[in-house]
DNA sequence: GCACATGTAAAGTGACCGTTTTACACTGCC
DNA sequence: GGCAGTGTAAAACGGTCACTTTACATGTGC
């Protein structure tokens, strides 16, 4: 495997256990097999590492959640609590863990949120044939929710999500 | 102002802007104007002081959230948001940023969810005259979802919650 | 065959971490 | 008068932090 994936891969995991300024960078190249040099070669500094991490994550979030429908959508939440666990969205845990005062950081994370109200945009496009501000939001609430839930509800908490969004779109639907 | 008040509510403060971790003792104890042997005599160490600060909350968000209707809620919200700011679940980041492995934060975090759920369950029982554990828990992901989309989205989020779940509450009554 | 990029191991940088210790001052109560 | 309780200031504890440095091993391309 690649070394800048291992060391990517290496670190979503251990920032998402337990959390990022917990995750020392030795602990980390000891975890990934590589010299300290190198992974300072690979991304600069710590946050461009986190940087780094959360970018990587939202490529895979979205290819994941290339939902077109409603039932899609929350299947794919469902499924990536599956495989990353539950812990919240990592994009505010790391905006939160460094205050907000980090830009790349920043950046990532208002990126991340952009793009999936986008996604939920083109979905509530095909399940309602029109556009809708303020399904998108609601959908993009529960959404945010069921991420956040899910520490504490477990992974039924997509579901419910699931649900709620179909009421309020049945309602939409016949406005 | 009572010492341990004192402590609490600048470390509540330090710790909502900059994080658990990025918090040391140190910087706390100069900004609280006590001395760190003090501080150790009221909480014994640091997960203590979190935990404390973190029942704290609880108690001063359940004060502040005993509304009785779905508007009341989100316009508890939006209340909050302007005293306390709008980074996120504080019970969540505490959680996250241990990687959930302290059990004193780890309950703290548990009896403040629940509570929220209670009194979620009293406000749908006024609203619609029975239970409904559906609309229950899509409420509580509204608000959740909230708390949390704030942190990008500002206080409107509140608003567009409070929206959604009255659409849902409807949809509940004629059910 | 030699420069060059890319990797390793390991020690060292100064700063800061959470926590304890030492020594001292002020209060209120029996 | 004396003692317990509660506070202060300041130094010290060993450990870890992010990051740099030094020295050395590779394989690849011209």
């Amino acid at each position: 495997m690649d070394i800048r994936t291992r060391l990517l891969e290496t670190a979503e995991q251990l920032f998402e256990r337990h959390g990022f300024a917990a995750t020392g960078m030795d602990r980390l190249t000891s975890a990934a097999g590589i010299s300290s040099r190198t992974l300072y070669k690979h991304v600069g500094n710590k946050n461009g590492l986190i940087a780094a991490v959360l970018n990587e994550r939202d490529r895979r979030f979205h290819r994941l959640v290339e939902a077109d429908s409603i039932d899609a959508l929350f299947a794919a939440l469902e499924t990536w609590f599956g495989q990353a666990g539950a812990r919240g969205c990592l994009f505010l845990r790391a905006w939160g863990e460094t205050g907000g005062g980090v830009p790349e950081i920043a950046e990532a994370m208002e990126r991340h949120k952009q793009r999936l109200r986008e996604r939920i945009d083109a979905i509530v496009l095909a399940e309602i044939g029109r556009h809708d501000d303020d399904l998108v939001e609601a959908i993009q609430l529960l959404f945010e929710g069921a991420t956040h839930a899910a520490t504490y509800r477990g992974e039924a908490a997509a579901d419910a999500a699931r649900r709620a969004a179909h009421r309020l779109a049945g309602l939409a639907r016949i406005a």
